[in-house]
DNA sequence: GAGGCCGTTTGATCCACGTCAAACTTGGCG
DNA sequence: CGCCAAGTTTGACGTGGATCAAACGGCCTC
């Protein structure tokens, strides 16, 4: 669409920054845009910043400025405490939003760590407020996302306090699982971005008892991993190992 | 302060309902409003609400159109599964907010329920809204607000992820310590408003497991427990549990 | 002031997961 | 092609907290 009204340069670096044609844009931005509000919608994202594998986008204690979407990619957030102990709060995916917690202090809480190459979108925080003045749906959609966040955590708290490792793993295959449905990709196979480490430090345990679940799994016909690789075999077996009262 | 232009009707209602002269407002309102502005948030509560000891404030799958204002009293907030087990996500005081998280679906994802008797102020969200879009600093004060939220729950993964039981409980009493103190209570000495089990809840243990830390911590000296009433011995002791390390 | 209920404490035992250790697999690199 | 490092798997053993059980303490009612 070449035609259209653009307030930057060059076009091609309009096509290349606009969330209008972005893929994701069901993800990322509230339904049901008219063109008119799209296109303001466009000026959100302030410039796009790549990610090494392994690089950080931001760490704890950064001064906190923008939040950022996920074009492309795989993150993880963690958080540390001074004895050296750490935990791995999340894994974000396209279209997910990175940041959220550095608006309480204006300094990130954090670390968020590539765990692929990746490429996100800049949103500055300051715009981000300012358009949801003017747009009742941005604003609404975001107030959305953050709540979304909220629940989202309470759902962890939950599988770190009541359930058991087994039942841990199988929630966190099926959640995967379905966040690559969302995205169009199958929602039974696919490469884990992590490490067994990682997986565990989100689950609330050790490697070993992530590999030996894994491997029980296998055993049990639910899924085929090989290292990173996962195929779902039984999605209802997982999930009726998730609905097993303890004891 | 009589002599200013109510738009409700009764002068005791108003006075009731302000804002303006609670106490609470270095809490529950953005620092460094002018008068003006303090009038226009007054409007923001619509009505306040008693909730008694043991009843609900809300309920899962409720219809969300409001967040809440604890004006005085003490709630717990849980989430459970089909299955039947539960998990208290979180308590909450005076002063802090309640049903952040309807706001993603539409529909509270938790049950509030009063551990005392107590009082809430009702917030339309729509109103909320409505007056962010004109007021910068409410806006941005909500924002944080909903961001310290999940930093806080990123906090409680970290302690349900990676803490053994008795540094579990220590942080819980000095989070309880500190947010007391903030009140204008004692650092040192207060009523639990609930029982063992809602703690070892929260905290992802049994309640046995809670009562045995408790015993603890008071043949340590750390702290005197009888029953509900808890008086904090050495502050410095129980911080120096938590930086232990594990094994 | 006796009786009953709910929450708490304390003890004995059990088990899921952590810890320690060794072998294996994979991928990057000279 | 072979080496090395990083990640994974698997086994043997230890332990923190769960489970089961019983007694105790406050509080309410009658």
């Amino acid at each position: 669409m070449p035609q259209r009204t653009a307030t930057k340069k060059v076009m091609l670096e309009v096509v290349k920054t606009a969330c209008s044609n972005c893929n994701l844009r069901e993800l990322c931005m509230p339904p049901g845009l008219d063109r008119r509000e799209m296109e303001k919608l466009d000026e959100l994202v302030s410039s796009r910043r790549r990610v090494a594998r392994g690089e950080h986008l931001y760490r704890a204690g950064q001064h906190f400025d923008a939040i950022y979407a996920i074009r492309s990619g795989f993150f993880k957030t963690d958080v540390l405490i001074e004895d050296g102990r750490d935990q791995v709060t999340g894994f974000q995916m396209s279209g997910e939003l990175l940041g959220l917690d550095g608006i309480s202090t204006e300094a990130h809480s954090c670390n968020a760590v590539a765990l692929e190459d990746s490429e996100v979108c800049v949103i500055p925080f300051s715009h981000l407020e300012g358009l949801s003045r003017e747009m009742h749906t941005l604003q609404h959609h975001f107030h959305k996302v953050m709540s979304r966040e909220i629940v989202r955590d309470h759902g962890v708290m939950m599988l770190l306090g009541t359930m058991r490792a087994e039942e841990r793993l199988a929630a966190f295959l099926l959640n995967l699982s379905q966040r690559f449905t969302a995205r169009g990709y199958s929602p039974a196979e696919f490469y884990l971005r992590m490490t067994r480490d990682e997986i565990g430090s989100y689950l609330g345990l050790k490697l070993e008892t992530v590999s030996r679940a894994f491997s029980r799994f296998q055993e049990e016909g639910l899924i085929a991993v090989q290292q990173k690789y996962v195929r779902i075999l039984s999605t209802e077996g997982l999930k009726k190992l998730m609905s097993h009262q303890r004891g």
